[in-house]
DNA sequence: GTTACAATTCGATAATTATCAAATTAAGAA
DNA sequence: TTCTTAATTTGATAATTATCGAATTGTAAC
């Protein structure tokens, strides 16, 4: 993996909230092992104070940096962590 | 440690050049393993396309997250990977 | 001293981005 | 079909930042 695409990944964690987030998912996913994690919009708002067009926007980056992947469920959002990008983040980190 | 602090060394790390520029630091830490790596700014500078204030700047990013330390050794300037800030970010992989 | 080189600081600019309010789309419930 | 709720899109703004050229500081060599 080279420097701009690992460098991508670390500026979608770059943003606290956006951080909060994705801890947020994993901690979810933890949870919900077996029944995969619900993990929307909603549920994420009561958490943050920042308003539902911005977590859209930070999921779509983190979406974008292939850190979670997202699929629709009727109304609601599911999120998922990327464990591969996560081996990513580990390889660069036993550099 | 908090998402803010987190977030923080992220950021430092989310800029192409500045990764590449801590990348070289570990890599020169790696080869003169015993004699202490004196990477300096004219050791960057050849390496990359961008000139010497924006590598100083960049330097002082690195260290501000403490990912990295330095040092003055007459003209140049010695800078060492820091380790518990690495072990930092493998304790968040591993959430 | 003065010269030469390494690094930093300063000031400016262009680009990026986090955020919101308002409008819109989508989906289930009544 | 209409109402409600979830999410997204759009447009705008304020804040941040990557970068550079020019000027400055620090250090060593002559």
């Amino acid at each position: 993996m080279n420097a701009k695409e690992l460098a991508k990944i670390f500026k979608a964690l770059s943003n606290e909230n956006r951080l909060e987030i994705y801890k947020e998912i994993a901690k979810q996913e933890n949870i919900d092992y077996e029944k995969k994690c619900e993990c929307s919009i909603s549920e994420i708002l009561s958490c943050l104070k920042i308003g539902a067009p911005t977590i859209s926007h930070h999921l779509k980056e983190l979406s974008n940096a292939n850190l979670i992947t997202t699929k629709k469920n009727g109304k609601f959002l599911i999120a998922q962590i990327n464990k591969n990008t996560l081996e990513e983040i580990r390889n660069f980190i036993d550099l």
